[in-house]
DNA sequence: ATACAATAGTTAGCATCCCTAATAACGAGT
DNA sequence: ACTCGTTATTAGGGATGCTAACTATTGTAT
């Protein structure tokens, strides 16, 4: 594809993207937490329990805004923070019961009325997206 | 398709979501102009002038939210805010030439980022994503 | 061993953003 | 004129994000 194409198609996804944002944003209200703490709780689970710097990485946030966001999901139940026993200036920040379960509730929620929408797409319509989304799994890695 | 396979299609694309909005959220800070009104001048240049609530409304966005929101534009120059001669309650908000200039940057910025990850697909995988953009645009429509 | 530098987190202070509730200004109907 | 609805702004509270400054711990060099 030529640079007016690929344009086109970046435009495309950047509006969507956008949208699904805007839908995820709106959606915050229902599961009583916050977007920044549902998408940090989220690392926590899949990547397991991890230093406060590698979760501010892996969140694109600077450690003080994460150090506040641990607060908020310490206070909450959701996490934990205890001092390494290895090297006591790090702390080893992990997922509670509670937050997994938390986690499943919201991430169910948004799931679900994203995959109405797209039960809505005829079958031919459906296969191409499936497509198209393991395609940008692949580009954005 | 069935619901585990749309399941794991919209688990997917949220997936991909929160990766693009966390490039664009990384962008932010080359452009000076913060998401929300770098998002609110790109609905009034699309949009052409309109009301706050108009403007609150297509943003998603309570209206002393989108007061403020404007408040700042004007006060960087890229918006103007005016009384509506009509019904004076009314303000007609628009984008400046400047805004208009400085919206067009950042776009083209994070569009050409997109684009050069898009470019090291092979071939049929950016045919595939473009079709898949197609349809996603009309299930988030 | 002591002094100094590097690392890991937290605190402090500032600028948004987002909301609801209250207020101000205006327009429309009685 | 009075009242009611509409439109926008102000007030106030909670979060998120940053950089700079601070504490505590660890590593290194003399």
């Amino acid at each position: 594809m030529n640079d007016d194409q690929l344009e086109a198609m970046a435009n495309g996804l950047h509006a969507a993207a956008a949208r699904l944002l805007r839908m995820a944003r709106n959606d915050r209200g229902q599961s009583g937490i916050s977007a920044p703490r549902l998408s940090a709780l989220a690392a926590l689970v899949s990547g397991g329990g991890m230093s406060l710097a590698a979760l501010a990485a892996a969140e694109g946030v600077a450690a003080p805004t994460m150090s506040r966001i641990v607060e908020g999901l310490v206070k909450d139940g959701l996490a934990t923070r205890e001092a390494d026993p290895a090297n006591r200036r790090k702390v080893r920040i992990a997922a509670t019961d509670e937050g997994r379960r938390r986690l499943q509730e919201g991430r169910d929620r948004r799931i679900r009325a994203l995959r109405e929408r797209l039960r809505r797409l005829a079958d031919s319509e459906q296969r191409a997206l499936a497509r198209g989304v393991e395609v940008l799994e692949r580009a954005l890695r």
